[in-house]
DNA sequence: CCTGTTTACTAGATCGATCTAATACGAGTA
DNA sequence: TACTCGTATTAGATCGATCTAGTAAACAGG
């Protein structure tokens, strides 16, 4: 555990070398004003000859400020989080902020020892991606330690944080009303756990634009399982057994659609022509697999620029009450749902259309 | 930038609470044996009632060791660094270290300000995937302060630090041997940059397997472009549109094998059966994209073990010389190379295998 | 020439922990 | 009883920076 055995130059040392005081380094450390260009030079040649390294931890300590965020999502393997980072990592740095980095892999035991780890880190403020079902009080104290946290994508039932999402009521019902524009009329809804607050939302918007075109809610047709690839796969299989199986399915989110269509393949059912495939999240793999995928866009980066923005309101200390930032979803009409289900459809253009390869 | 208004909770304040000394709560706190059972109690019932978080911060300035690790990697939208994320995070997780992250989109600038910026955090270690050219002088800097590297991925001149990587070398004569077996006489090296040593191993074993093979290299058929899926599409334009075109082509990894492939689709050359291709890495995509493809494995969760592993071992103090893992590449056969070249091959079997969907 | 104000710099306390060296105390031994 | 010895606990210095309050010099105005 221990290292360092060099002993560290000290800005101390710097001042004593540029024959100042340790106030005199310090403020030149932070590019004070009132500082002779002459003696700034001076102080500034030392640390360049004697290699000084500024210490952080120690400015830290005294002026109980931080430069750390600490950032826990649920895991990196999955392209919506990287994505994420992506706009979050590009705002911090403008702000000089270091993220600290843990993933759950949504195990709620993990995010309480990673909340822990954060809090004895002394970060500025927290964006978090909550373990689904996760209690709320240990983020709500940590709220009230003054301690900024962003909720993002999983909402809880806390009201002292801040949250980015999307609209996965609107969402659902885009994905929903698309395929019964389509023609459909059994459509499942598969993937995911209804622990998810995401899940409900999706779910919610998905009964809705059902009851409104006057289609029963078949329970059969709805099916959790791991927001994965596998978990797609079982899914799929599952509601395809059914003595009446759907014609379109829309999907939790693009994994699931993906590990479903593999599926299909496998069981010689073409995805977007025997059945229609919709996901959620608009990932780069989408645009990628045969069919392309239609999915709804729920904008990653995007919010993780608007989570860093928030977080780095509320760590300037505008403390106002808690913001939602809901983002509007989008729907990304691709080749998995082009062909029209022939049932209750006058004439369709959009049977007409080709599929690549 | 001030925050923290509350006061905090000191050791202090929980050894006053306890009717002890700073000194005994701080003994607590690190779990000494030379406790009494009693005082334990009594220390830990009094954090509980007063909230105390402990100050990492301050005990690692006083105490001379670091809890963090420094990662600086390309980005992560790119999935083979998230995976080898998972296998890291993992290995660190247990020997106690929190991540601190940082992205270089390959600018060297930002990797020189990251590097300064993970020493003033006085992290305890560095694992590394530097921006391709450039200068390993810093780097050199930093492991003679004591603060060992760990270079994964993209090799550089120091002899200072260790490095994690697969053969590339090997790697390449994998999948142009593949190829070769596969009846085919002009194969194309397409994507990444010379700049990278990683692409310069792959080179080397192209070359070498094709003049083992008494192939003459057309030096035509080997595009240099950025390591992304645009780069894909815009190299193998140019391979394609030659007066004599490849049959196959050997990509510098999967991301530009999967955008080559999307072009070919929309030029009307049907992949693994007009052109063979094969990737490098093995990302999850690669077996999700029709035709799958046809790679070679890096095992990069397993890089990410790896590198843990060595940089604990440095961090614990074992200063021995510079190690140098390399793993070995495995090729992985898929649809993408499935059909044999009709030409020098008297009777295969590999062409009549079915292709799905 | 004296006073008041600004400017450039500094000594010493401080952040919240750990480390060192010294303490008090009970048990064991002569 | 006195003397060691080991154990549990502690006071005070310390890590490397910042902050507070203050000093000495330069300069302006009456």
């Amino acid at each position: 555990m221990k290292q360092e055995k060099k002993l560290n130059v000290t800005l101390q040392q710097v001042a004593k070398h540029a024959g100042v005081s340790r106030s005199t380094a310090s403020l030149v450390m932070r590019g004070s004003p009132s500082i002779t260009p002459a003696t700034r030079d001076k102080v500034l040649a030392s640390m360049q000859e004697l290699g000084y390294v500024y210490d952080r931890v120690a400015a830290n300590l005294r002026s109980k400020d931080s430069s750390t965020v600490g950032l826990i999502i649920m895991e990196l393997s999955n392209t919506f989080y990287s994505e994420l980072l992506v706009g979050l990592h590009h705002k911090l740095d403008k702000c000089g902020k270091t993220i600290i980095l843990g993933t759950t892999f949504d195990s709620a035991e993990i995010q309480d020892r990673l909340l822990s780890t954060m809090l004895e880190h002394r970060v500025a403020g927290i964006i978090l991606s909550a373990v689904p079902g996760s209690p709320s009080e240990p983020i709500d104290q940590i709220c009230k330690l003054g301690i900024p946290v962003v909720l993002i994508g999983r909402k809880l039932d806390t009201k002292l944080c801040d949250y980015v999402g999307i609209d996965n009521v609107l969402g659902g019902q885009l994905a929903t009303n698309h395929l019964i524009e389509q023609g459909h009329r059994r459509i499942a809804f598969i993937g995911g756990y209804s622990l998810l607050s995401s899940w409900r939302g999706r779910k919610e918007g998905y009964d809705f634009s059902l009851s409104l075109a006057g289609i029963d809610i078949d329970s059969d047709l709805v099916v959790e399982s791991p927001a994965t690839l596998q978990g797609g796969v079982d899914s799929i299989q599952k509601v395809l057994s059914l003595p009446n199986p759907p014609t379109a399915v829309f999907c939790y989110n693009d994994s699931i659609a993906i590990g479903a269509m593999m599926k299909m393949k496998e069981m010689g059912v073409i995805p977007g022509q025997d059945v229609a495939v919709v996901g959620f999240d608009d990932i780069p793999e989408a645009s990628i697999i045969t069919p392309k995928l239609t999915t709804i866009s729920s904008a990653p980066r995007l919010m993780g620029v608007h989570a860093a923005r928030l977080l780095q309101a509320r760590m300037e200390g505008l403390s106002t009450k808690p913001q939602y930032v809901i983002l509007q979803p989008e729907l990304v009409v691709r080749e998995s749902s082009a062909y029209a289900h022939p049932e209750n459809l006058p004439g369709n253009a959009a049977a007409k259309k080709t599929r690549l390869a």
